[in-house]
DNA sequence: TTGTAAGCGTTATCAA
DNA sequence: TTGATAACGCTTACAA
């Protein structure tokens, strides 16, 4: 190593360029370019000459020489629009990102990351990445069902890929979504039949953009499958944000399952919170004050479920006896809790390794896709039970 | 908006450079840029119309080009060893990052975020990034009490800065920091005075980076001065990684503040362990099952704090009668648990800042330096008493 | 199979 | 105060 300190800053090593490697290997610039991306075009053996002189200087090519010529800048952005404090306690986006990368460094592809306050923002710095040439593809996370982001991106012409999509999926015949929000109650009952939902969620395609999804529908008629399989009657599911495209799926689907089972829109419904364990918590006392309260409650994410969990701790209601819970998003908060949180798992690393090789595919020039994700599995613990009679 | 679908993807829009200001303006490209980048060597008037001009067409400077020209890649690096088991309820992360980016988007820099395996791979990244000139400048986190990262960037001449250092502080008289593994028992006590771990605190600038780091040594006296107050003789601090710098702070601190208060290191000890959920509990399940268990625990992050909790709960034992519990970092979760928890608050988005407004500050030529951030305050909740007599 | 040369969009150095 | 012009390091026609 070099003299520490200010030496060492003062002077810093030259980077070896491809003229360096050129002169060293006695041939010329364009045959060592054509040498290192395994062009056509180069003698076998002078390939294997500018390799190893390559190698020996430890060349790596400039990122900005290469996005300057080439058209590639080599990196992907991916924009996470939260407001500060609810930047919460949530595992799912490290381990996406963590999965993301996995198939990027693979391909050398660098990630910029940002946390930004709010859509708006995030447009604008999709504006700029564009205009500064500093992206060649973004991956766009939390769709909603009004999204403004798939058109802007279509007309920049900015490679994309919504992850958790179908962003805006196409008009509902039965009108949009809807679950009564926290304050206010009842929600109009709007039977529509299984199939239709299926059909729904099985052509989810957005035309602008390629998009990889989870089956939330399928997945919460899986913890209706569990609950109602138990004995359960009244179940409530406590949602996230209203605006996120894949709580209208669950909502939707939720409603589709208790008509499918003849349930009453007043004992099977969603409420809407914003994620955090606050509201999580408000739901939960609200709902356990009522005159008939749930027997069962599904949290859209693991922190309201455990805030949940605490709550009927604290009315000293009796978890899985007097109450089930069921988690969407299993973490290690599900398994501290006692008694531990049944909870639905995805493997999100792998949701995002997924969601990377589709951006890919897309700067390749693949074909704008659809993409399913593995369905969520139940993990159960010993948070559901039966209900107990009463 | 131009048409969708196909079509926007095959023809995106051009973007303006710096010769099409130019020809419209009317002048040459160098007085664009000129006037551009608030450089002398342009009338008041073609700047203007220069600038008026350049917000028309939307102009952005092509980061690619700006950095092969300039010395500026416009962008600075933050790399996260995790294993991706590892990368679990953590707040933290998502929060430092966020306040780094408030700093760095008011200056148009980009932030490339990447998670890795471990800290060989992350060498390697440097290493990369620098030979790609695809960074201008690091943030080194989780600094080690080993580490190799600081000699490799000075020497590599990246400019960076080690946030929640001092990452190797200069030898300790008195022997590395040291705390009986998880497994072991009994540490030998190395006895040192107050006055001369708060001389190596207060000067730990690391020789070779700039360093933004927290007092843990006045954190965890802090922490003391709460449960000694309250009466507690019995204390444990359930660490985290070992090999941490900041982990090595706060057991000498312990140590230390034991000492000065003349407590027996058997009675008040650390024990290190991975910062999981399960070591966590696996650690208190340890302690409790002892003969003369502590009356307080420290734990080093929330989710140990909670995972310790709820042993606490499964064994019986009451919080805070019988034990009382502080966690090392606040969160949503010190909050849902019952009792609520007793944590040490620290400002994340602000250390963030610091570190970054730090970093750019190297940038720009400055020397380098040690800053201190926030000192965290105490934030007493239920889960700490006065030990139940006995 | 090889080398020469133009160009990518900036910044920076010169003369004019 | 301006406007050519040469870098920066790479890719890629095109010519040898």
């Amino acid at each position: 190593m070099t003299a520490p300190g200010e030496a060492a800053r003062r002077k810093p090593a030259r980077r070896p360029t491809i003229k360096d490697i050129a002169r060293r290997a006695g041939v010329s610039e364009s045959a060592v370019s054509f040498a290192l991306n395994d062009r056509p075009g180069v003698s076998q053996d002078t390939r294997a000459r500018v390799r190893r002189v390559a190698e020996e200087l430890g060349w790596q090519a400039n990122s900005a020489a290469r996005a300057l010529s080439g058209e590639r800048a080599g990196a992907l952005g991916l924009v996470l629009a939260r407001p500060a404090q609810t930047l919460g306690v949530e595992s799912f986006f490290l381990q996406l990102v963590s999965g993301i990368q996995e198939v990027l460094s693979a391909r050398q592809i660098a990630l910029l990351f940002q946390v930004v306050e709010d859509l708006g923002t995030e447009c604008a710095l999709y504006r700029r990445w564009w205009a500064e040439r500093r992206v060649d593809g973004v991956l766009v996370v939390d769709p909603r069902t009004e999204d403004p982001r798939p058109e802007l991106l279509a007309a920049l012409g900015l490679p994309a890929v919504v992850v958790g999509g179908p962003a805006t999926p196409g008009p509902d015949p039965s009108g949009p979504a809807t679950a009564e929000p926290t304050a206010k109650s009842a929600a109009e009952p709007t039977a529509k039949s299984a199939a239709e939902s299926a059909a729904e969620s099985a052509a989810p395609a957005h035309p602008l953009l390629s998009t990889v999804w989870a089956d939330d529908a399928k997945a919460m008629a899986r913890v209706l499958d569990h609950l109602y399989g138990l004995g359960h009657r009244r179940i409530v599911h406590i949602a996230g944000l209203p605006g996120l495209a894949h709580t209208a799926r669950r909502i939707r689907s939720l409603r589709t399952e208790a008509d499918r089972r003849g349930l009453d829109h007043r004992q099977v419904r969603s409420v809407t919170t914003d994620y955090s364990d606050a509201e999580g918590a408000e739901a939960t006392r609200r709902l356990l004050d009522a005159a008939r309260p749930p027997t069962a409650i599904v949290y859209d994410n693991d922190v309201m479920a455990v805030a949940g969990a605490s709550v009927a701790a604290e009315r000293g209601i009796s978890v899985p006896d007097a109450l089930s819970i069921v988690a969407w998003d299993d973490s290690a908060l599900c398994r501290v809790t006692h008694p531990r949180l049944t909870a639905l798992v995805r493997d999100t690393p792998g949701f995002g390794r997924l969601a990377a090789q589709e951006l890919l595919a897309v700067l390749d020039g693949g074909p704008l896709r659809t993409v399913q994700g593995e369905l969520p599995h139940l993990e159960a613990r010993e948070s559901t039970a039966a209900p107990s009679p009463r």
